[in-house]
DNA sequence: TCAGAGTTTGTACTGAAAGTCTAAACCTAT
DNA sequence: ATAGGTTTAGACTTTCAGTACAAACTCTGA
């Protein structure tokens, strides 16, 4: 893959919805030099073929949420509170980024078959994940955990296709109650505070 | 996709692996006629083409999961019971069934956009957890949540990314461990009983 | 202004693989 | 035994990804 121009990059973007709606294999190549207007020979110049250009737009977004989900999970605060802010600013992407993101993860079995995107996604999430659960068992402000692996899937996975499920079934939903289902639930659990509700 | 006989579906499981490695679209039909023993002419005899095939796996290992799981959901205990047992009998099927599974959330996207998929999922997942949930707000096993969509969406998945972590990163692990971490975030939250361990 | 390097694009081509078709062989039950 | 479904080989068609290449265009530095 060359280095992408800012005005080809652009373009580009035009065909996420389409490949978040059909997924890559049924997406033709010439199907998206007509929506993004780019040429096939062009794409073809960048692009070292159909699967670089999904490539290309995963990269792109997994490094805005490397970004806001390090600035959240290295601020000077507890664990948890780390955590409900790691939690906040995927959602918040995901609802910003709504076309990428649905082809991010309608493709995830391939994504999750390219190392580029298998390590970019480690980065963004797991890493991370891992290290406020420690932080968090450091300063009490949470459960200390052993399995510490299938906690931060279990919390990438219900973070991720709860986003998803909003994005798919009802994409005006607010973010903020997003933000704050699966915040609850991962921090305070299901059974939490029943007993103030219904005494 | 004409009704399948026994013998014949057996042999299409010995196809799930190279799926779940490679991808549909990376397995060529000849591929799965090679490690499967049935002829091309046969394969096209029964199934409208390659995807159907991959359809046919799924819809035999989600009426698993929906059996299972309608198990779980309706035995006379609480709503939080009934909702650990769940859990646990998700997890269980998809260590018991690593390659099916494995290929079923590779393809997922691809899964989610073919409406016999998508119907069975939801009555496999998403219908059941629906129920318990609103079992669990009345029996006050569970707190109650408004927003039981994006709930059910949380829960569904964290099980499934979390036993897809264990599935492809270490699959020897003990499904009791990945269960009780799974059970334990969703019911009591990371934030739940640190004061115990760190008082 | 020119030369050269890199970029952009149209068009034609190649090759791989999906899927179709057909006819022959083969069960199996009445 | 024969009719109706099943199984299979093999040849064929079609669709697309990816390649090749040449012409045109843009930009930069001398």
């Amino acid at each position: 893959m060359r280095p992408v121009p800012t005005q080809l990059a652009a373009k580009i973007y035009r065909a996420a919805d389409l490949l978040a709606d059909q997924g890559l294999d049924d997406t033709k190549i010439e199907e998206i030099a007509e929506v993004t207007g780019v040429p096939k020979a062009t794409l073809y110049y960048y692009f070292a073929g159909k699967q670089d250009v999904l490539v290309f737009l995963f990269q792109d977004f997994l490094s805005l949420v490397a970004g806001d989900v390090a600035v959240a999970a290295d601020a000077p605060v507890s664990g948890a509170a780390g955590l409900r802010a790691v939690i906040e600013a995927q959602l918040r992407l995901m609802f910003q980024h709504p076309a990428v993101c649905r082809a991010l993860i309608g493709d995830l079995g391939r994504a999750a078959r390219l190392p580029e995107i298998a390590t970019a996604i480690n980065g963004a999430f797991y890493d991370p994940l891992e290290r406020l659960l420690a932080a968090g068992a450091a300063d009490g402000s949470l459960r200390p955990v052993e399995d510490t692996i299938g906690a931060a899937a279990t919390i990438f996975g219900a973070v991720t296709l709860a986003g998803l499920g909003y994005l798919v079934t009802s994409p005006h939903t607010d973010p903020d109650q997003a933000i704050t289902t699966v915040q609850t639930i991962l921090l305070e659990g299901l059974t939490g505070d029943h007993d103030r509700v219904n005494p």
